[in-house]
RNA sequence: GGGGGGUUUCCCGAGCGGUCAAAGGGGUCAGACUGUAAAUCUGAUGGCUAUGCCUUCACAGGUUCGAAUCCUGUACCCCCCA
């Protein structure tokens, strides 16, 4: 156990955060706060990529390491192997050996950009327990670490309990092991890295205190644990998620635009618990936005500092600055005398098509049939409506007639053309 | 086994043999307003080579100048009596 004299009131900052929904002893801050401590997190690679859901789990993490205490980020190539049963509805589909390889490296280098993982005494550790699950024999694994569960504490578990309630779903012997290899997963990194504490979102509880019960069995330590409530939005669905799907941390999944529009977007009930939850800024300032959100909720500060805050912590200065620029255009003015290149970029997320660049000659392509072509309606008359009730835009210009024309002057860049139906659906057209 | 009811455009649902591409609501899309919000208001909502033409009212046939509407058969659903 290290000392450190630079030692934060980690728990103070989570309290008033609200960031605490349980933990296994009040005494946890002084604990905290007497020497710098191990703590780990787990991430489940059942993707190439992390996303909104995680970026809890690695805040806390990046808060603990700043207080002074060393951040273990446990990716779970096995237990990825398995499904966790915990607040999912029903079985999961098992990903291949060779995906979760995969999903595991490129998650590693998302968390490199969130945790440092230097030398020093509060440099984080990357592990991942197929390291050493993948060794456990079954037989092994049944006799050290299957005879310290009673089967009646495992069904008493909430998780365990409401899986088993549903009758057309039920949960398979697979996934019901799960909790011990979760379990084993701290013990074990109490050995190895004198890790003493497991935090986890409000679901992860039951698994957490199976690795505490285990660790007393097994090693006669006292271990602890903490976890945070989920980050759900007030209409109650899960943050983070879009009717297109998650909101992810890589780029490719994600552009930085994108990102950053949907915390622009947070509604003014959920800004406050975002603010507090993913973001470093001081209490005085998240107080003070929320009195700006009560005072002139039309301003929206709250939601332009979470969104510059979060895509920075991403996506880096680079990344906030190109979703800014995006952002002027989108519901800026006329677009023209740009690049390709520059379009490329701040139109990364909109979908394009190609066509012959002889179409532009003369006066052939009319606007209907080019937002038919670009996928912005779905028929002619589709498109046709939308002009005729002013909804269609060529390079933010609102088209006037519906016997609108284009030609190479209305290209905003050498090849390309912005076509634009209602507020703020996109589409290129690019002329080869 | 007997009797009755149903199946309509994305969804619910109204449809008198001609005036039905089919009321109304929801949803969706566009516009106004606005905070890139919510609420509200307005318009649109099968397709097209477009004052007309084509496809659509479970499916297949039939009656009729003319059918979503009538008749026959088929499939599926619901209710009642055995």
């Amino acid at each position: 156990m290290r000392k450190t004299n630079a030692l934060k009131d980690i728990i103070g900052d989570l309290t008033w955060r609200g960031l605490i929904h349980q933990k296994t002893d009040d005494k946890l801050g002084d604990w905290l706060n007497a020497a710098s401590r191990t703590v780990y997190a787990g991430f489940d690679p059942t993707a190439d990529s992390l996303h909104v859901g995680h970026l809890m789990g690695l805040m806390v993490l990046r808060r603990f390491q700043r207080a002074g205490h060393r951040p273990i980020a446990l990716v779970g190539g096995a237990t990825g192997m398995i499904g966790d049963p915990s607040g999912k509805s029903e079985e999961r589909n098992l990903l291949s050996v060779d995906e979760l390889r995969a999903n595991v490296t490129s998650i590693e280098l998302q968390m490199r950009g969130m945790l440092d993982f230097d030398a020093s005494p509060t440099g984080g550790v990357l592990a991942n327990n197929f390291d050493w699950m993948s060794r456990f024999g079954y037989l092994d694994f049944l006799r050290d670490i299957g005879k310290n569960f009673p089967v009646n504490v495992m069904l008493a578990k909430d998780s365990v309990k409401s899986r088993l309630e549903r009758t057309d779903t039920g949960l398979s012997y697979t996934e019901f092991s799960y909790m011990l290899l979760q379990a084993y997963d701290f013990v074990y990194l109490s050995d190895k890295f004198g890790c003493e504490l497991q935090v986890g979102g409000s679901d992860q509880w039951g698994n957490v205190t199976a690795g505490i019960d285990l660790a007393r069995r097994m090693r006669s330590v006292q271990l602890y644990g903490l976890t945070w409530p989920l980050l759900t939005k007030s209409d109650g669905s899960k943050m983070g998620k879009t009717e297109s799907g998650a909101i992810w941390l890589s780029p490719e999944r994600t552009s930085p635009y994108a990102f950053y529009q949907y915390w622009i977007n947070v509604d003014d009930a959920d800004a406050g618990k975002c603010l507090r939850f993913l973001t470093e800024l001081e209490r005085e300032e998240v107080e003070s936005l929320d009195a700006s959100r009560a005072a002139d909720p039309g301003k929206r500060e709250s939601q332009k500092r979470l969104a510059e805050e979060v895509t920075k912590l991403i996506h880096g200065d680079g990344g906030l600055s190109s979703a800014r620029r995006a952002t002027e255009i989108f519901f800026g003015a006329e677009i023209g005398d740009l690049s390709d290149k520059q379009l490329a970029e701040i139109f990364a997320d909109v979908p394009s098509k190609e066509l012959a660049k002889s179409q532009l000659a003369g006066e052939q392509l009319s606007i209907v049939d080019a937002l038919v072509e670009a996928g912005l309606a779905k028929s002619k008359g589709d498109a046709r409506r939308t002009v005729e009730q002013g909804g269609a835009y060529v390079n933010n210009r609102r088209v006037e007639s519906i016997d609108r024309k284009l030609a190479a002057s209305d290209l905003a860049s050498e090849t390309v053309m912005v076509l634009r139906s209602g507020k703020k659906k996109y589409a290129l057209l690019r002329f080869q």
